[in-house]
DNA sequence: CACGAGACCTGTTCGC
DNA sequence: TGCGAACAGGTCTCGT
């Protein structure tokens, strides 16, 4: 589910409160920890988690691509929610949610509880992140992403410009919501090729992915149902499931076809190959 | 290198 | 109403 949005929305929220009474994450010890499903642990082995992560104060949360980073006093600790769920502090008393997977105690009041309906998340307890982080490619809303930048990306590549801008080792948070909308708003065919795209079209799809992407995180992200308690950025979707709804530009129906397994969004007159 | 299929999972919605 | 099929925001691995 969560893409950079709702990423860096969950990540904000940890780091600067989710509302009236609910603290930061940040300078919190984190007293204990249970597994409760135990896929959802990377590594190291479960023994070895509890026994290093007690007593570790957090320093920072951040983002890096789809992953929540908690940077501790020794390591940090990188959780990736994959197809939804939610990563909160709660009350200690707050009954247990079925879909709860990992929980960590801060001190006696509170709880940072990582829950996954779906069980694809995965945590890592790891001395280095960027040793984990290292392959993903730049943040596009980074300074750094200039269109020069980006334009290389697509150079020598001949690979569909949909699958490539999903590919995490190219571009750093893109999933199936906002490369469907970069590609609208940029009039791009999700097969066209990608060294095939005039510097126009490249032009464009570069502001259309930094504008989605600002856009969508104003609105703290797009919620479609419990899965991602979070933003409203819905309807401003243009073309994420919205088959058959007309299209915002020409009035045509909204075509879906699939893409690399992927549903895939777009409008057959607006957006040619 | 590029692509497709299958795996990992549960929950919700759709068609008959 | 009931039941199975289709589908869902992601990523990994394997085969061609």
């Amino acid at each position: 589910m969560p893409e950079l949005p709702e990423v860096e929305t969950i990540a904000r929220r940890l780091r600067d409160g989710a509302g009236p009474g609910s603290p930061s994450l940040v300078g919190m010890k984190i007293s204990g920890s249970r597994l409760f499903w135990r896929r959802t642990l990377a590594s190291p082995t479960p023994r070895e988690f509890h026994s290093r992560i007690a007593g570790q104060r957090v320093k920072a949360v951040r983002r890096r691509g789809k992953f929540i980073v908690v940077d501790l006093r020794s390591g940090a600790l990188l959780l990736h929610l994959r197809m939804g769920g939610a990563l909160e502090i709660l009350p200690a008393g707050t009954p247990r949610s079925p879909h709860c997977r990992l929980e960590f105690d801060l001190g006696p009041h509170w709880r940072l509880v990582f829950c996954n309906p779906r069980k694809f998340g995965r945590v890592w307890l790891v001395a280095d992140p960027e040793q984990a982080l290292g392959d993903l490619g730049p943040e596009p809303l980074s300074p750094g992403f200039t269109f020069a930048r980006f334009s290389d990306l697509l150079e020598n590549r001949r690979r569909q410009i949909k699958p490539l801008l999903l590919d995490q080792r190219v571009i750093a948070g893109l999933g199936n919501i906002y490369t469907d909308e970069s590609l609208h708003r940029a009039g791009i065919h999700p097969l066209a090729r990608a060294d095939c795209l005039s510097m126009e079209r490249r032009r464009r799809l570069w502001r259309a992915i930094r504008a989605v992407l600002r856009e969508a995180i104003q609105h703290e992200g797009t919620t479609f149902d419990s899965a991602y308690n979070g933003g409203a950025f819905l309807p401003r979707l243009r073309v994420y499931q919205l088959t058959g709804a007309p299209c915002r530009k020409c009035g045509r129906p909204i075509a879906r076809m699939l893409v690399g397994q992927r549903s895939s969004h777009f409008c057959p007159a607006c957006q040619r190959k």
